[in-house]
RNA sequence: GCUCCCAUCGUCUAGUGGCCUAGGACACCACCCUCUCAAGGUGGCGGCACGGGUUCGAAUCCCGUUGGGAGUGCCA
């Protein structure tokens, strides 16, 4: 293993774990599974103003949501980038020594006045040959050679560009700290990195962090930049904007494989034809090669699909076990001590196939846990507008009463009576009792509900509805 | 503005010169099933951005146009 190919994923701590990262860090991942590999997880947290040490946290435990686990043997980290400034700095002046660098003390405001006057665009190379020593408030930047810088990427192919093109970008900040650019590549180097797959943002990068590898003596390693996940506006998807919290998702009861499943499916398919596969399948086929070139619209709607479909592909136990966190006290809208779990698992089958989310779990079952559920008053108004409403509440009410059998198909039969004595059907009869008893105009069968309810809270609430009715 | 990337149904994709009168999935519509809602089943709607080439033959190769996107910081 230890000659195989070395992946990382080097993520910034500065809010919650993007999706879009999400989907970087399973590509890698799938790779390393697949190659052999190490996935090695670096955090990027350079002096910057924004990250805080409990995003860090929150990607570790993200990834490992995700299957992309600390204690696997493939995984490596997580490292910590402003553990190697040291290095950075060290690099940088070695680049500095060898006249690859050079000392600028233009401040940003005097670099982008220049810019303004002469008409060019950014840096126009004012200090290359004013040979600047070291010094406070000088910034070191990099002598970018003449010639071309030829990118070999997976995704891309073959990537050109022109060196006259990229300006003496920054290496070492005014006050001596390293930037990105040149961390980032130092640490692949030091961790041995041999791919980079990334966001396609960073694709403008790559000839500069290229002509950083050689400049430092290494060959670059192979890079891969795949496209980036947009809005429906067809924006790159944004914190501010979007709804890109893996957390957030994890917590309306997305399940991890579908997340997984259907973050591998945005530019990137399956041979045949069907998206929902197991993992182990993604990592036998996935190839850097076959990624789509173009930018991919996270669609909540199919990932909703892709939930539903691996909720309704769960054992009635796995199904049952995986509602624990939804109905948990304090999370659930019922009173702690009236949640009663034989009557959630007498209702969980029929729960199972009319959710996409766990999160619409409850809102199906809190009629069983309330005193007296809130009534949807819409559903209500549709439910009793006939005339026969308050007779068949009110007969369903002796009929209950009566009842033999407290069962679904008990029910039924006393219901269908009723119905057909008047010459109405089921599905209009069910709907003021669904309401009275649920407070709900949709929700599971209604019969097994009432046998789960039982008798006597079925019977209060047909009370209390034939009361309101007057 | 400049640099770079991209372009198959509304969306995600299959497709790597003939198997394509372009396949699947999500969404949507209809029907079936049915106590509501789902689930399930069946069917339908709907696409190769445009214009030139190359070729016996192009969604697939080349060029251009148009349209999108990303980058352009002493952020990462």
């Amino acid at each position: 293993m230890s000659n195989g190919p070395r992946y990382r994923f080097a993520p910034s701590p500065t809010g919650f774990f993007h999706v879009g990262g999400a989907r970087t860090a399973l590509y890698n991942w799938a790779l390393t599974l697949r190659e052999g590999g190490v996935f090695v997880l670096r955090i990027e947290d350079t002096d910057e103003s924004r990250n805080q040490p409990q995003w860090t946290q929150g990607i570790i435990d993200a990834l490992a949501w995700l299957g992309i686990e600390k204690g696997h043997p493939q995984f490596e980290g997580p490292y910590f980038q402003s553990d190697n400034a040291t290095a950075h700095v060290e690099a940088a002046m070695r680049l500095y020594a060898e006249g690859r660098a050079y000392f600028c003390d233009l401040t940003p405001d005097q670099v982008q006045e220049r810019a303004k006057t002469s008409g060019k665009q950014g840096y126009d190379g004012f200090s290359r040959d004013r040979g600047l020593e070291p010094g406070p408030g000088r910034v070191l930047r990099f002598r970018v050679p003449e010639g071309e810088t030829i990118v070999h990427d997976l995704v891309r192919g073959e990537v050109r560009f022109d060196n006259a093109t990229i300006e003496d970008f920054v290496l070492l900040r005014g006050n001596g700290s390293p930037m990105f650019l040149l961390a980032n590549v130092v640490d692949d180097q030091i961790m041995r990195i041999t791919h980079v797959v990334r966001a396609e943002e960073h694709l403008p990068n790559t000839p500069k962090q290229q002509m950083l590898w050689e400049a430092l003596g290494s060959s670059a390693p192979t890079w891969a930049h795949v496209p980036v996940l947009v809005n429906e506006q067809r924006k790159k998807l944004s914190k501010r904007r979007d709804k890109v919290a893996v957390e957030q998702y994890r917590e309306e009861g997305i399940l991890p494989a579908s997340m997984v499943n259907y973050l591998m499916t945005l530019g990137w398919a399956p041979h045949g034809d069907t998206e929902i596969v197991p993992w182990q399948r993604i990592v036998d086929e996935f190839r850097l090669e076959d990624v789509n070139h173009s930018p991919a619209f996270f669609d909540i709607q199919k990932l909703l699909a892709f939930n539903g479909e691996y909720i309704r592909k769960m054992t009635v136990q796995e199904f049952i076990s995986a509602c624990e966190p939804v109905l948990a006290p304090g999370v659930a809208p019922w009173p702690a001590d009236k949640f009663d779990a034989e009557k959630f698992r007498a209702m969980a089958e029929l729960v199972q196939t009319r959710v996409q989310v766990l999160a619409d779990v409850p809102s199906m079952v809190d009629f069983l846990f309330l005193d007296t559920p809130q009534v949807d008053e819409a559903a209500w108004t549709k439910a009793v507008k006939d005339s026969w409403a308050r007779d068949v509440l009110v007969e369903m009410a002796a009929a209950c009463e009566s009842c033999n059998e407290w069962t679904a198909v008990h029910l039924k039969t006393a219901l269908e009576a009723i119905t057909e004595s008047r010459g109405l059907k089921l599905g209009k009869t069910q709907a003021p009792i669904r309401v009275a008893v649920t407070g709900r105009g949709v929700g599971p069968p209604l019969f097994e509900s009432l046998e789960v309810l039982g008798r006597d809270a079925t019977l209060r609430r047909l009370h209390n509805a034939v009361n309101r009715l007057g």
